[in-house]
DNA sequence: AAATATAATACAATCGATTGTATTATATTG
DNA sequence: CAATATAATACAATCGATTGTATTATATTT
């Protein structure tokens, strides 16, 4: 039995009726007898029949796609964030188009092309790095297609998005190593431009305003807080004339190359230097010390965008496109910021 | 400007030309004379035109799309095969689908079903552990769509797969544990019906058989390699009369969660017990101690795989569907297997 | 049994692009 | 300049499904 390409057609020619009636038979529409649609379905399974959506959501002019564009899927908090667009997505009713920009600006634009030209019904995007400009989003505007950022967002008018709180983050963050007794706390920030980083920071600067500790610029380095950027950061750090003796950082992949460059630069920590990361990726439970950091539920926040977005697709051109959800993140204590308990061995 | 829906015959009629003519002008064929085919382009940019490929994939019957699917995105194996996939794909003028599994066959079979609704012009897949039954794939061989296995592959005549040497790798770390003076080695394997677990366990057996260690299927311990299952094979194996100074685990998730609960259990690594993973897992190199592992790059893998499908889609259904390309996997020696020498503190 | 209502199915246009063939316009040649 | 070659564009069918409308077949009512 070859099943190579059966259509529709065929299996009306078959069973002499026309074609539209076994569209809706395979339906099951209401305008297709018990009968009729039995023999429909039987020989359509008998010929191993597979519908066409390319036709099928071009003639809906639908397509029960999302895209999705992220930085990069093997970050923790983004592979978690897609478990949670998926298995929403899926029990609504719609699949999902992973891109990833890999931070770079000119693979955002180019996503998006391709899920323009692949007409998906909505879009959720957490933005690279290198995006400072958003003129790539008024494709989608124009054409009237919903989107949702998720985490890395962008501060433009009429666009929803799911974020936490960063500055809170930031500020417990901060504060709680000021808690622990840190006096002299540099951060490890993000590119500025980017609003969860800008936020981050605020809340850093807030929690030293709060406690009366000097603000100090040199002590905020920018980076892409890549796994080098850490490495880096420390060699800037220890350059310093400070004695420094907390680091927030704005991601845990830095937090962590900084943490093992310190144990070679002999530095303890937590009692040397005490250190707080964002994002709680798996291994920063595991690592030694584990890490300090901020937990935000990358699940949550794609079951949250997905719901938001599929909403917002089926509620038509009605512009309900200003919606702003904020999840809730924690701080989690492990030992590298335990300064003042003994620290389990 | 409202670029809603801007189709080739908008601008035909608004240039009062053929819409064959603009199509053809789109697509850069000498049929059109520079000069119309300049006016047809600004045009384009100037409505925001913007293809519909769903209607060009329909009317061409090809996609240029390729679908995968693979049990989790979050694996650092396998999100690097996807960076070696994509970057492939992209570089071939292909985009990419991906399905995650989530180790059930019911939605690796699922995934299947969309992928052939969507018309993908090839598939890359990894099974999940679930699959002993591959009828599922026989939907994409009867309608003549290439796929090709990577890493997790099946055992079936007339397909493709791109791997590395399992038995080998399994062999090498196996007897890397006996030259580090290991007696009793235990090792964790995934579901057995899978090749890549078989011939890991093979691997270890004839290991054993060289160096005239007693095999004892006892202290072979089958489960789906999770985290929580190093923690109970951890259990089992100190229930066992022998003492165990060697752990082989077929995968780097379960041989960490396993190495910390020695830990709590007052065992050393490597001292009381040394410890070989699989994968070279992210984390693996960060742990303490270090985790000694086989490293397969997914990249590599992925890269080639795509090649290889790619290449069997542009030779039709000319069959060269039994191509079976082994990629180099070495043995990473790192701190949880030095029993011999000193480790560095 | 005729008249009407309703159920079941057929007809035909459509979604937006592609492409083989036909036609018209320009260029070349003798 | 007429005859032919060739370039440029137009025509029309097609990919596979969906869906509003028209038609035929059956059921209901009087």
């Amino acid at each position: 039995m070859s099943t190579d390409r059966i259509t529709i057609h065929d299996i009306a020619k078959i069973l002499n009726i026309d074609s539209s009636t076994v569209s809706r038979a395979l339906n099951n529409s209401p305008r297709v007898t018990e009968k009729t649609k039995n023999r429909i379905l039987a020989k359509a399974s008998e010929l191993g029949y597979q519908r066409n959506d390319l036709a099928s959501n071009l003639r809906k002019n639908k397509t029960n796609t999302l895209g999705v564009i992220v930085p990069r899927i093997s970050r923790h908090f983004f592979s978690s964030a897609i478990a949670g667009i998926e298995e929403t997505a899926y029990k609504l009713g719609y699949n999902v188009i992973i891109c990833q920009s890999l931070e770079q600006l000119e693979r955002e634009q180019k996503s998006i092309n391709t899920l323009l030209a692949n007409r998906v019904d909505g879009v959720l995007v957490s933005i690279s790095m290198e995006t400072e400009n958003y003129d790539h989003f008024d494709g989608l505007r124009q054409r009237r297609i919903p989107f949702v950022f998720f985490d890395r967002h962008c501060n433009i008018p009429e666009t929803s998005s799911v974020l936490i709180n960063d500055f809170k983050a930031g500020f417990d963050a901060t504060e709680h190593l000021i808690l622990q007794g840190c006096e002299t706390i540099v951060h490890f920030s993000g590119p500025l431009h980017l609003e969860i980083y800008k936020n981050r920071y605020e809340g850093y600067k807030a929690a030293l305003l709060k406690h009366q500790l000097a603000f100090n610029a040199d002590l905020v380095f920018s980076s892409k807080l890549m796994e080098q950027d850490g490495v880096d950061n420390v060699s800037k750090m220890l350059a310093l004339p400070d004695k420094i003796d907390g680091i927030f950082s704005a991601n845990d992949v830095a937090a962590i190359s900084a943490m093992q460059q310190l144990k070679k630069n002999g530095i303890k920590v937590p009692n040397d230097i005490a250190v707080v990361g964002f994002s709680n990726e798996t291994i920063s439970a595991i690592i030694e010390p584990s890490l300090t950091t901020i937990n935000q539920s990358g699940f949550e926040i794609g079951k949250t965008a997905t719901e938001l977005l599929i909403s917002q697709i089926a509620s038509g051109s009605k512009n309900i496109v200003n919606e702003r959800i904020v999840i809730k993140a924690r701080l989690i204590e492990r030992d590298s910021s335990q300064k003042r308990k003994e620290t389990v061995d």
